[in-house]
RNA sequence: GGAAGCAUAGCUCAGCCGGGAUGAGCGUUCGCCUCACACGCGAAAGGCCAGGGGUUCGAGCCCCCUUGCUUCCACCA
């Protein structure tokens, strides 16, 4: 009938087939078609030097759930995937290998450098695409994009020009983050703060006096973390109110070393708490010495070079690198006896996040956004929840930027990226910039251009990630069609980099909005709760765990048990745990498979019996709540309800239960056997229930029928509950659906499970329920009493309630099976049950196990006695609740509704308990 | 110096609108190779939900304080 499957569930044999299936058949394409909703989402382009790691599987699982979901939900779904060149990250790279090869990369000059940059693209571009398949990822990659693309280039250089034209672009002189290493600026968010332990040197500047000579009596004491840049000082600062700096106001002091005569200025920025008081000045080197530089013009003396080596302004001590400077000038201050004391000092010391350099703050020429005015409707979008945040904490990182936003150094002095279009004319020196290299000079008429070394901050083409991979600065139907997307899924570590960005450019370019959802999720960290890095080697490989326990395991693994921007441990044995789920679905399907023989189709569902109707409405249910969740980004709660439904309710109860029905069929028509004996010896005992139920004659074909209503519910519900895991585990539902259903047509393209009101059955929820209890209780006496396994007992159920002797009668069959039964009496008394017999209540009847040796009277009393003391507890909280009149005023009517069917209940268990007790004594 | 997050079973974590913690996985104990699965089945033990106040008929959940851990932001030389 259908395929066969193997024993355990093997992903390695299945993954590689099914996504080749999958794009040969083109269910990753998205075109528009009005007709359809889209629903999009732009992935974080990986840089094309990565590997895939960790929280890129997150991510993209989180993303490729979502397009999954929504794609089976009946959107036109699109993933659009592309990659980023990450200007800094690629070109560090390609110039250490160069440097392994001997090359200098400013011998091998820009050109020359670019093309192997491009190569390198050639080569590495495509691997991390690569790996997002191996997770299973749907991108569209008929769409894929890259960052530097014709397009992208395109798009970047408009927006330079009209950014420019608005004012929002401009150049100019101010501190920036310099990479002494990277040779290059950087941005404010591209510096990481890392505490460090340092000194805090005190020197003493002498104070210049009347007659213009330094005094040897009279100083001026201060403390600084960089003596060095003391070679760059233009002044001395103190506040205008501390008393005891007052008769040094209008003075001066002389700058050793350098011998250069520099004020003492007042300004409130100088703490009078923090050391003596007192303050150099160095506004080349330092932004809050700059700003204080600005307030009182004091000249801007550079001392240093892009390498961070002491330029010409500092003398003799030109050509030192900074830290050798520093050495030797505290020294020459030690000598000169102008260092007062050294103390201990750990402080906070700005470093690159690529290369981990300390950077130096630099005055210099660069390109700058002025953010004020951009950032507002990025800032109101979110106020008004256009754009949503997921978790919403995250908005408070989101306006501590934004509220403290300084201007955006864009360009880099870097080689690859998006370079500047700003051309300076050879002549006059004009500034022109433009979409291309301009004819003439408006100034001077000349013909000759230079256009900008520099090339612009890889984030800056990134931005525009949402738009310009659908087509912009081209009007494209994709444009109008799928902006703006619906979800973004990343990090928080890049809310500042990306996101922010990203929502000031779609309302600056587009007008609106680039998405209406970002959902953050945390870092992946290893078992000790460290974060995953290369120098603390205990990063752990998506593909390694992919290759041993398959990409399904992986995304469950990264799925279960995490809220949205939480971080998340990772380790083996949870992977294994999803790896036996996987397992487990396989296995449960291969048992249905194989019972399946073509008469479960076509059924009716009045055929159903009671405990189908049970599965199937917690099954609707299901459907309901996890749709719910995942609507609601809720992914790993969505996902554990259908681990357990599938788990626990399907396999460990539902298939359980329906075994004896399938069975019967096996052993031809001697299954009227199997069925009549227990009809019929339970019908020696005060059985009339059950006769009345069970038409004596065409057992054979009753059998059949419940048989294929069985199979038709097996199958119903393993369809849909594969539908539901399918956003989560795609391969292995996949593989079982088409081999279940004997057909190519993917599930990743069927129609995602809906609620009906038809598939509700409260009363076969709550009557399996009571059998399952029975079940439970049975099981838990014979474990008790160490039964073994294979012995079969009777068992009597005795109940004044035909309502529930009816349900056992119904149930009889699985309830025989599940209960280790040898024979199952439905009875209203006790009649013909041996007094030395086991018994357990459950709500509405009692169950009694008579066993051929003897029972321990007092070990049964026991036993009872516990239950007995529990079911007290339990009435003593109803009755606490119910017997507060506030309790009874202000409560909802459905909880003290409810309430009160406990105390119902807990009374009439109570009652059969103590009766019990009373038979046994 | 600001701000956020976390603290629930031995471990790692869920717990969505405030309504009995029958929480999950792993681990532990006991019994089972029961004809889908030992990557399994059944049963069990294990929790004053960090501490202290408050709001409420009712708090793991809301408010305040305290303690411990983690993270982000910030120019204190």
């Amino acid at each position: 009938m259908s395929r066969e499957l193997a024993k355990t569930y093997d992903p390695a044999g299945i993954e590689d087939r099914l996504y080749e299936k999958w794009e040969k058949n083109k269910y990753f394409h998205a075109e528009v078609d009005y007709g359809k909703k889209p629903f999009t989402i732009v992935i974080p382009p990986p840089n094309i030097t990565g590997q895939l790691h960790m929280g890129h599987a997150l991510d993209n699982t989180m993303q490729d759930i979502l397009i999954r979901f929504k794609r089976m939900q009946g959107y036109n779904a699109l993933w659009q995937p592309g990659t980023d060149h990450a200007s800094i990250a690629t070109e560090v790279k390609i110039t250490e290998k160069l440097k392994e090869e001997g090359i200098d990369k400013n011998e091998l000059g820009r050109e020359k450098f670019l093309e192997r940059a491009w190569a390198w693209r050639e080569e590495y571009g495509g691997r991390i695409v690569a790996q997002l398949k191996k997770m299973g990822s749907s991108c569209d990659w008929d769409r894929e994009r890259f960052t530097m693309d014709e397009g992208c280039n395109e798009a970047v250089t408009e927006v330079f020009v009209k950014m420019h034209e608005k004012g929002y672009i401009y150049k100019g002189a101010r501190m920036i983050n310099w990479c002494p290493v990277c040779n290059t600026s950087i941005s404010d968010a591209e510096v990481e703060y890392e505490e460090q332990a340092g000194h805090l040197w005190h020197i003493k500047y002498p104070v210049i006096q009347e007659d213009g000579a330094p005094s040897e009596t009279e100083f001026l004491t201060f403390a600084t973390t960089r003596p060095e840049t003391m070679l760059g000082d233009t002044a001395v600062a103190i506040h205008p109110e501390d008393e005891r700096y007052a008769w040094l106001i209008g003075k001066s002091v002389l700058l050793p070393i350098v011998n250069r005569v520099i004020p003492v200025v007042t300004d409130t920025y100088v703490d009078r708490e923090f050391g003596t008081g007192v303050v150099k000045i160095t506004p080349a080197h330092d932004p809050n010495d700059f700003e204080v530089g600005k307030r009182h013009n004091l000249p801007v003396i550079n001392i240093m070079n892009d390498d961070a080596t002491i330029n010409e302004n500092g003398g003799k001590y030109q050509g030192m690198e900074r830290y050798e400077a520093r050495k030797a000038i505290v020294e020459e201050l030690d000598r000169l006896g102008l260092l007062v004391r050294i103390e201990d000092y750990s402080h906070n010391v700005g470093t690159h996040d690529r290369c981990t350099t300390t950077i130096e703050p630099l005055v210099k020429e660069q390109w700058f956004v002025r953010m004020d005015e951009l950032i507002q409707p990025a800032v109101e979008a979110v106020k008004k929840g256009e754009v949503k945040l997921v978790p919403e904490r995250m908005e408070k990182i989101y306006f501590n930027w934004t509220d403290n936003i300084r201007d955006w150094c864009i360009s880099r002095q870097l080689w690859w990226g998006h370079r500047i279009p700003a051309y300076t004319c050879d002549e006059c020196g004009e500034i022109v910039v433009a979409r291309s290299m301009p004819q003439s000079c408006p100034k001077c008429g000349c013909t000759h251009f230079t256009q900008d070394p520099d090339t612009l901050d890889t984030w800056f083409s990134s931005a525009l990630w949402p738009f310009e991979t659908l087509g912009w600065p081209k009007q494209t139907e994709e444009l109008k069609y799928f902006y703006p997307t619906d979800v973004l899924v990343t990090g928080y570590d890049i809310i500042f980099f990306w996101v922010i960005r990203m929502i000031f450019s779609g309302f600056e370019h587009m007008g609106e909005k680039p998405f209406h959802t970002v959902l953050f999720h945390g870092l992946v960290r290893d078992g000790q709760g460290r974060k995953m890095s290369k120098s603390l080697g205990n990063g752990i490989d998506p593909l390694e765990i992919i290759e041993k326990y398959g990409a399904d395991a992986l995304r469950l693994t990264l799925i279960t048990g995490n809220a949205p921007g939480n971080d998340m441990r990772f380790t083996n044995e949870r992977v294994e745990s999803s790896r036996n789920f996987a397992n487990k679905v396989w296995n449960a399907s291969r048992f249905i498979m194989m019972n399946m023989d073509g008469a479960e189709d076509g059924l009716q569902l009045l055929q159903l019996e009671p405990v189908d109707k049970w599965i199937l409405s917690r099954l609707n249910t299901l459907i309901r709540d996890v749709t719910d969740n995942m609507e609601h980004f809720e992914l790993g709660i969505a996902v554990q309800k259908v681990y357990d439904f599938i788990w626990d309710e399907f396999c460990d109860w539902y298939i359980e239960m329906v075994k004896p029905r399938l069975y019967a069929e096996k052993k031809g028509s001697s299954a009227e056997g199997a069925e009549s004996e227990t009809g019929e010896q339970g019908s020696r005992g005060a059985d009339h229930m059950a006769d009345a139920k069970t038409p004596e004659g065409n057992k054979g074909a009753c059998a059949d029928q419940s048989r294929a209503a069985a199979l038709w519910t097996l199958k119903t519900v393993l369809i849909d509950a594969l539908k539901l895991l399918h956003p989560y585990m795609p391969f292995l539902t996949e593989e079982i659906f088409c081999t279940l259903q004997s057909r190519e047509e993917s599930i990743m393209i069927s129609q995602w499970p809906v609620y009906v009101t038809e598939r509700c059955f409260a009363k076969e929820e709550r009557d399996i329920e009571t059998i399952k209890e029975a079940v439970r209780g049975i099981r838990n006496v014979r474990n008790e009493m160490n039964v073994a396994p294979g012995r079969r007992t009777d068992v009597y159920v005795v109940s004044e309630d035909e309502g529930v002797l009816g349900t056992f009668t119904e149930g009889r069959l699985f309830f025989a099976s599940l209960a280790r039964a040898n024979q199952v009496f439905l009875q209203s008394d006790r009649t013909g049950i041996a007094q030395d017999a086991v018994s357990v209540v459950i709500p509405g009847a009692t169950l009694y196990i008579p066993f051929a040796e003897l029972v321990d009277i007092a070990q049964e009393t026991e036993r009872l006695g516990k239950e007995k003391k529990r079911l007290e507890g339990e009435l003593a909280r109803v009755n606490g609740m119910l017997s507060n009149e506030k309790f009874l005023s202000k409560a909802p009517e459905d909880k003290i509704a409810a309430e009160r069917e406990k105390l119902t209940k807990y009374t009439q268990m109570m009652e059969q308990v103590n009766e019990r007790l009373s038979q046994l004594s």
